[in-house]
DNA sequence: ACAATAATTGATAACAATTATCATTGTCAA
DNA sequence: TTGACAATGATAATTGTTATCAATTATTGT
């Protein structure tokens, strides 16, 4: 229940953060903006701020129920997804924005060993590959 | 000859452009923003426009001559390198934002397998390590 | 070297994404 | 239920970056 999802992280379950997770559960594996999610609260005929899809979101981030995206391209802005299961890297589309996950365990562990060698204490991180998806490369382009 | 740096990218040697060069030139391994730049340059006592530095910086990383960053934190603003040399990553320590490069031929290869397995075309990639760094972790926090 | 031509510059306005403000509203523990 | 305090939402403010456009500067042919 999501109610405890909140609790949990610290944060009292009100209308609006509900909604948002709500809307992140129903787009997992998508990645949304938070106009995205703005906007499809509004189509659905809720009623909300978009401040208020911004200051959840980041809370939500903070309390690592999501992660957020900085990917190129996109406008430049932010792209969120819920924190759920395993960590994954991504493979993102420069034509459609098309956003496909990935795990490696090669490249996790020459991470942490490259983290090790140097001292640092491994706090996140962020591996994109950037390309043309096999349906954009068929494409005329 | 940096003259001939921009002549070869299909930039005409102009003067704010020559200068921003050998400031990335000062800067080799660093990774400034383009706010940076125009401090630096006003503070040698030239003349600039902000505009001008955005500008080029975003030609000359067209012209392949500097890579553009967008690490977290930051403040949220890109950061540039000089392209010369090799392809590498990053590890950033979120604490103090020093960078250091490396380069892991396995992490390149399995990222090159991914990419073909799932029939992308790869046109970048981008891996960014954060964490603590050695001297971070030894000061209190 | 010099004028013509087209590209470049810089001051500033415009923009987009995001964050801060603050009065109103909602949540929850007692 | 109610009081205390956190959350919301409308909107102003901020920040990093890009567009505008008249004035300037680099190249090219002579």
């Amino acid at each position: 229940m999501q109610n405890a999802d909140l609790k949990r992280a610290g944060l009292k379950a009100t209308l609006p953060r509900l909604r948002i997770l709500q809307i992140l559960e129903d787009k997992a594996g998508f990645h949304v903006s938070a106009e995205d999610v703005y906007r499809t609260l509004l189509d659905s005929g809720e009623s909300i701020g978009l401040a208020t899809v911004y200051r959840v979101l980041t809370q939500f981030e903070q309390a690592g129920l999501v992660i957020r995206h900085n990917f190129e391209g996109g406008g430049g802005s932010a792209v969120f997804e819920l924190a759920a299961g395993e960590h994954h890297d991504h493979l993102v589309c420069v034509r459609c924005n098309r956003v496909t996950e990935f795990v490696d365990e090669t490249i996790e562990q020459r991470q942490r060993a490259i983290a090790a060698e140097r001292g640092f204490s491994m706090t996140d991180h962020s591996l994109i590959v950037y390309g043309i998806c096999a349906d954009c490369q068929g494409a005329a382009g």
